[in-house]
DNA sequence: TAAGATTTGTTCGTATGTATC
DNA sequence: GGATACATACGAACAAATCTT
């Protein structure tokens, strides 16, 4: 795990006890190489091998548990254990960031036209039958036009998970995140700040078509038209957001 | 902030106290819409307010403050504030994810390459003379070739500090978080696992060549030649690392 | 099903540390 | 320096969850 922020000299004893309690359980972790599942030491142990008192020792805990570092249960045989944090996690925490900062679909979706084709035209010729059957199920959920606004928010959401799932798929989980990350604001924007388009057949028959020629592209392994179609899909994407002139992402986190 | 994760009936009262207070305080700042360095409530009021003991209000801030979203001072006028997320503990946050996934040096450049370009493309001709200049003398750090293996890490990691540099300068905060994160990790690869490459003059001409054309296109406004020196530049860092076949990024996180 | 063992979860009272006035 | 207002830390007890027998 990382070092922490600069330390001033004697900086070690004004930082609070259950920080350093928390720096040193990471420091343990990483020297022993544990693992996602592998016991820590009990509050017990803890106690005593720290020379500290329970609460500060449950304080530190607390402090690892927010970051999805450890996870707790209580009973025989529970204790603490190193956690692997998950992607919904870091995706709540990263929007943490972003909640104080201007974000406009705009910038998103400059991240997402250079992301998403390039993810595209790496995924073609990769992707088993059952994963782009997974996507095709996705896509049943708007293989109708949408009747009145509430449904063409759902089929936005689920376009949205077309693009996560999609995310999931390669081989790259630094793209993936990134992608992932931008269908999650999207899908919160969505549904959170009621941001929806009214429905319109003809954006409606597009945007399928684009997702119909897409999986066609990634099952017989053309690359560049892949990448194309994605490219083209995402164009038309801001374009029908950006009209929504929606802007920033005001959302924080899960625990 | 983010609403918690799915509920399954009678998982409210389930939740750890700690939990609840967290995610209370969390709807409160959202709600009336507070900003960083506003004063929360003190310890003796939320421990009346939601009529808990004082350990249970104090690991409820532990949970906060880990994800950076409080800070808390001593004495007078002392106590809780909403603290604003900065860029580094978002990083290290982040990080964390991605500490027991396997991300390679090509996966970083492979959206390095997408990304970078995308960011010098944009900000040609819009940079202040004093935003150049800071690019300069960063830039003077690897004025003279290295020496020796550890002044070539050193310059290494300066030229990754021009890019992080780089990545604030743009209006785009999501652009900007991702750039500056893979600057991170890969500071972090060539300090933390001594990653470097052996001196190499023609290497060095060439990068530091790259970095003055970028420089004198954003000065003159050149947006396409911008994003093509940004470009060619990423693709030999690329090969630059790639030859090191240094993989995963083992780090963690501070606090 | 029930009882017991184990481990975390929560409470309360008290004392200490720290920064401001 | 002393008083004040806050967070920080301690310790002992009790509660709740969950596994085993």
């Amino acid at each position: 795990m990382a070092e922490n922020p600069p330390q001033d000299p004697g900086a070690r004893s004004r930082r609070s006890r259950p920080l350093h309690v928390a720096d040193a359980i990471k420091d343990w972790v990483v020297e022993r190489g544990l693992q996602p599942g592998d016991r820590l030491p009990g509050e017990a142990e803890l106690i005593d091998r720290f020379g500290m008192a329970k609460g500060t020792i449950r304080e530190a805990m607390r402090l690892l548990q927010a970051q999805g570092l450890i996870e707790t249960k209580t009973g025989p045989g529970g204790g603490s254990f190193v956690g692997e944090v998950t992607r919904e996690r870091a995706s709540a925490l990263l929007g943490n960031y972003f909640y104080f900062r201007h974000v406009t679909i705009d910038d998103i979706y400059q991240v997402r036209i250079a992301l998403e084709p390039l993810l595209a035209g790496s995924l073609a010729g990769r992707l088993s039958d059952a994963q782009l059957g997974e996507l095709e199920a996705i896509m049943e959920a708007y293989a109708e036009p949408a009747a009145d606004a509430e449904e063409e928010r759902r089929q936005h959401v689920a376009s949205l998970r077309f693009h996560a799932r999609l995310s999931d798929f390669g081989g790259n989980a630094l793209l993936g995140f990134f992608i992932g990350f931008m269908a999650q604001i999207l899908t919160d924007l969505t549904v959170y700040k009621r941001l929806y388009t009214t429905p319109n057949h003809d954006l409606w028959e597009k945007g399928r078509q684009h997702q119909i020629d897409l999986i066609a592209a990634l099952r017989s392994g053309d690359s560049a038209r892949a990448k194309a179609v994605m490219r083209s899909h995402m164009e038309m994407a801001r374009d029908l957001m950006e009209a929504q002139q929606a802007e920033v992402l005001k959302r924080f986190i899960a625990e």
